[in-house]
DNA sequence: GAGTGGTCTAGACCACGGG
DNA sequence: CCGTGGTCTAGACCACTCG
């Protein structure tokens, strides 16, 4: 029973996805080596390899040296996040952006800012506060610490105009980063910032950014009740 | 000024990053072609190919042909969700995984599910709660419904001593689906069950996943306060 | 039209790790 | 040990899209 010849990489990944889902291959098992399906498939292995290569990525295949390649069986979801820039992910929407900087001081962060960013607890930080706004309504506001011996140039770049984040961007190297996310309740200090109650449910997500061994921007954003973050699975 | 030979796909990624890192090639810079990075490193255009191609999955790097390949002047940050089971998710960091079946009925839903899953609104589905324990403490709260005409076996599953997810991973293929994230307060309903006060802000999950055309499952998860989804960036 | 990335191929060597 | 996936190579053709 051989089927059409398949000549390339992304017919081979929806034949091999097909034959998953139709449960030819079923959670667990062993499926053939790239060189039997290549042979099968009537293409190079290399072209095997990148469709198989391809599925494994997305958690749906378990591939080892020597063990060949199985069928997950307990398939870990993956989703990709994309994180864009706040005003690109306003206007990608069709909605108006708008930045307001409501505060900018040099201070001593609580010991928690420090402590994750692993400062000595007596380091003066960068220490902004703004708020983003989508068709002249509040859509999140922004608490961001920056380690202005890591960012030189920060204590002078116009963060009037444009967000701590785009600034960064174009200007501060980094190499990695964490992103947390987790619910929180409305302070008082913050609810009338976001235009809701006080106690109402808030969205958050933290960022911490590392270039090499120096953090260089921790950033905690609160989104108004009803925003959600979605992506495809 | 020729470089040290870079022979695998990851170093030569790793010159790449570390160019873009010290601001040799600067955001929005045209970068050389493949042919021409190749030369230089000394390997085939197709180990360039692969570096390049990783870097752009990343986002760091805006690739088109015959455009050519720059550097991303806003780089979307991307995060990749790693979302296992629950069972795996909590014996993954060493805690005592439970798992409480809390009712399971045919019914017909509520219509934001029904209209979710694209059902017209009298359609029953089987509707499903259930806890999630860690170290014998709520950890997640879960409320599930699921169309028995597309998962035929689900009736009979045998959903006190297995989650619903883990029983459908292996029993019900699906094609795609969609995630969402988003805050809300605990309900009185809700919150003896989280061990947590009426009003606490909870993490929310909630996940549509479809075959083909044909929603599966729909499925919204609470997490109790304190709960954070953390990734890399 | 032509330059650039996207991909395929056939063959080769190697690293890992199961048995 | 030795089978399997991981990768590299040189060459080739193609698809896209900018100018």
């Amino acid at each position: 029973m051989t089927g059409p010849v398949l000549r390339d990489w992304q017919s081979v990944r929806a034949e091999v996805l097909r034959r998953i889902h139709v449960r030819d291959w079923k959670p667990g098992d062993l499926i053939p080596n790239e060189a039997d399906l290549a042979s099968e498939f009537g293409c190079a292995r290399s072209t095997v390899n990148r469709a198989l290569r391809d599925i494994a990525q997305s958690g749906l295949l378990d591939r080892r040296r020597k063990a060949g390649t199985r069928v997950a069986s307990n398939p870990v979801a993956r989703a990709t996040l994309s994180i864009p820039v706040m005003r690109e992910e306003i206007e990608g929407v069709g909605r108006k952006y708008g930045y307001q900087l409501l505060s900018r001081s040099t201070e001593i962060p609580p010991v928690a800012e420090s402590a994750a960013m692993q400062l000595t607890p007596d380091d003066a930080l960068l220490h902004i506060r703004a708020l983003h706004l989508a068709d002249d309504r509040p859509f999140a506001l922004e608490n961001r610490w920056i380690d202005p011996g890591v960012v030189p140039g920060v204590t002078d770049a116009p963060l009037e105009n444009i967000s701590a984040n785009e600034w960064l961007l174009q200007n501060a190297p980094y190499t990695h980063g964490e992103i947390a996310f987790s619910a929180t309740v409305a302070q008082a200090s913050d609810a009338p910032l976001l235009g809701c109650d006080t106690g109402a449910p808030l969205f958050v997500t933290e960022r911490l950014t590392w270039d090499g061994t120096r953090a260089v921007t921790r950033v905690r954003i609160l989104f108004p009740p009803g925003y959600q973050m979605r992506t495809a699975l």
